[in-house]
DNA sequence: GGATAGTAGAGAGTGCCGCTATCCATTCAG
DNA sequence: CTGAATGGATAGCGGCACTCTCTACTATCC
């Protein structure tokens, strides 16, 4: 309870209506959004400030789907602080080119490029430099969850409910793929591999 | 480099050999765990703890490849404090039944079946109750991905290569799957909808 | 009417975590 | 011999997500 009050103080809750200046009323829709904010910390693992961010975005009136897609998208997707290998910005680039992109992309144009070249600057810093090879087959699979995900946006009905569901479709999204991915990564690896030793010490 | 020494103290790195009283020689192999490290609590998001039972599972020998890679997953998917709704329980369990598993299914078991139960969990207190359903083509999906992580992690030689590319390939793979994802969704998004104007509101 | 209990609002305090700064003894270079 | 550097250990710091407390007020029960 204790942790609403700083909900309300940070301004990630609406206040309620004051019914007498020590009483204020809150109704289903405050609850429907504390719910949402602790299902973006609890799963998301959002900060505060983000999770303001996000608020934000989804509050924000007046832009079409597909620019709203963008700024949820870029609320989600806090960037890291690690400085981008050129040589990883240039497999985004290159990822980029095979999908038909022809303009020249900036990577740190946007939170989730930067996000993909992060990743793959680290993976090159520890020795994985062909990690960029993986883009390709990740997206080919990502294709048929990226559609799935969009089926069940689009069910819903009213304006809220898309925007609610994208931003929770992705976020938990994200924790369930991690999940499932770990549990597919268990039935190859007891399928192909079994109980067979590992290969000898290097 | 004061961080260094802090690692050294959490027993994240190993101390290097003296070769006199004040001075010590780290070689490659130091360099290597560092990056690591780094890479884990960079793009993994994993806290200390966490990164040395990773360590941890890492330097373990005398175990199977396939119990190898369930240590590894249990260590770095840290479970979270969400309790967990029955009925998102019985998803999970669903979901295990549909793919073959006839045997009861224990989600407290692993941190793996947790986060995939806590997730729904969260999901369903929010009132997406049939984001289950998004279960199977998930899996479909992630058939594909994760036949290309095992292929990836094949062509190590080493055993210590092959275990590093576990987690390596798990973490960053996730983040690079995160930001995949967020593309694809935008591509869908830009393909589909364009800029039609957002529903109206409720 | 008076005692009790409860609430809003705001500021300060707490606990944890990931570092960072300081100190000292030693030791090696010049 | 002097000065810079290193290893090892202890203490401190800054940020973040709460949590506690205090005050002023009110609503209710007796």
């Amino acid at each position: 309870m204790p942790t609403i009050k700083y909900y309300l103080r940070e301004g990630l809750l609406p206040a309620g209506v004051l019914t007498s200046p020590n009483q204020a009323h809150y109704d289903d829709e405050h609850v429907r959004r504390l719910r949402l904010v602790r299902a973006l910390v609890d799963v998301g693992g959002l900060s505060i400030a983000s999770v303001r961010e996000v608020l934000a975005a989804i509050d924000t009136r007046d832009e079409s789907l597909h620019s709203k897609l963008g700024a949820v998208q870029e609320a989600i997707s806090q960037p890291s602080s690690v400085e981008l290998d050129p040589l990883a910005i240039e497999d985004v680039q290159g990822f980029f080119e095979r999908q038909g992109e022809t303009e020249c992309v900036d990577v740190t144009e946007s939170n989730v490029t930067h996000m993909l070249a992060a990743a793959l600057s680290v993976a090159r810093s520890i020795g994985h430099d062909h990690f960029r090879d993986l883009l390709d087959p990740y997206l080919e699979g990502l294709k048929i969850i990226a559609q799935a995900d969009v089926d069940y946006i689009a069910r819903r009905g009213s304006r809220d409910d898309v925007i609610e569901a994208m931003v929770v479709g992705t976020l938990i999204g994200d924790t369930v793929l991690k999940a499932v991915r770990r549990l597919a990564h268990a039935q190859v690896s007891r399928d192909v591999i079994g109980d067979a030793p590992l290969p000898p010490p290097s």
